[in-house]
DNA sequence: CCGTATCCTTTCTGATACTG
DNA sequence: CAGTATCAGAAAGGATACGG
């Protein structure tokens, strides 16, 4: 592979997990499906408008999968594709890796 | 590890190797040390201005090491630190992904 | 419950010109 | 060569209010 696909590949990888709440949200995922409140309450510094903006990126991206329930009230479940999933061992990686290193260490 | 440490670790790691640009940087210097200049050539996409920030940014957080030449004209060379290159394997991984699956697929 | 709509502020980015 | 300075537009993010 030469530089330029290297790149390339690495940009759109992080294109699709990368930004200040994709990554979260797919960890949180990680176990199983979740609704939309419990997603929020696992990650409570998000508003309402960012984990909706969030959800739909990574459900166009292929991460996601949104099932609505015909009910009242409503009631939506979000999970990981396998594509979603594929990514999770990438993300335990980062997780060790950002453990090792301590942020603004040498 | 508990939901909260596993999240903020890769919510860390990200906000180091994340946004546009700094994953790039990291790539074009996998193979060793490199001058200003020739980081630019192997993404001519960014601008001095950014190949800038991005780099104080990555030395900021102890990824990278600048080292000056005190000549006429001016030499500076970057590379990877430990804490750096501990990073490239994730990154290959990334790019692996990346390519498996291509952007807007499911 | 699960969103949208609106408004506003902050941050990011690119273009361009300039310098030791 | 390797930056810095300045500016303006774009994008991202947050707060709040409202709706089916």
């Amino acid at each position: 592979m030469n530089d330029d696909d290297y790149i390339c590949s690495v940009e759109a990888a992080i294109n699709e997990i990368g930004g200040k709440w994709k990554s979260l949200v797919l960890c949180a995922l990680k176990d199983g499906k979740l609704r939309f409140s419990e997603i929020n309450r696992k990650i409570p510094r998000i508003t309402q408008r960012m984990l909706t903006k969030t959800l739909r990126e990574l459900e166009t991206n292929g991460l996601v999968n949104r099932l609505v329930y015909p009910e009242v009230p409503p009631r939506v479940e979000y999970c990981l594709t396998e594509k979603g999933k594929s990514v999770i061992p990438i993300l335990d990686e980062l997780c060790e890796w950002g453990k090792r290193y301590g942020t603004h260490e040498k």
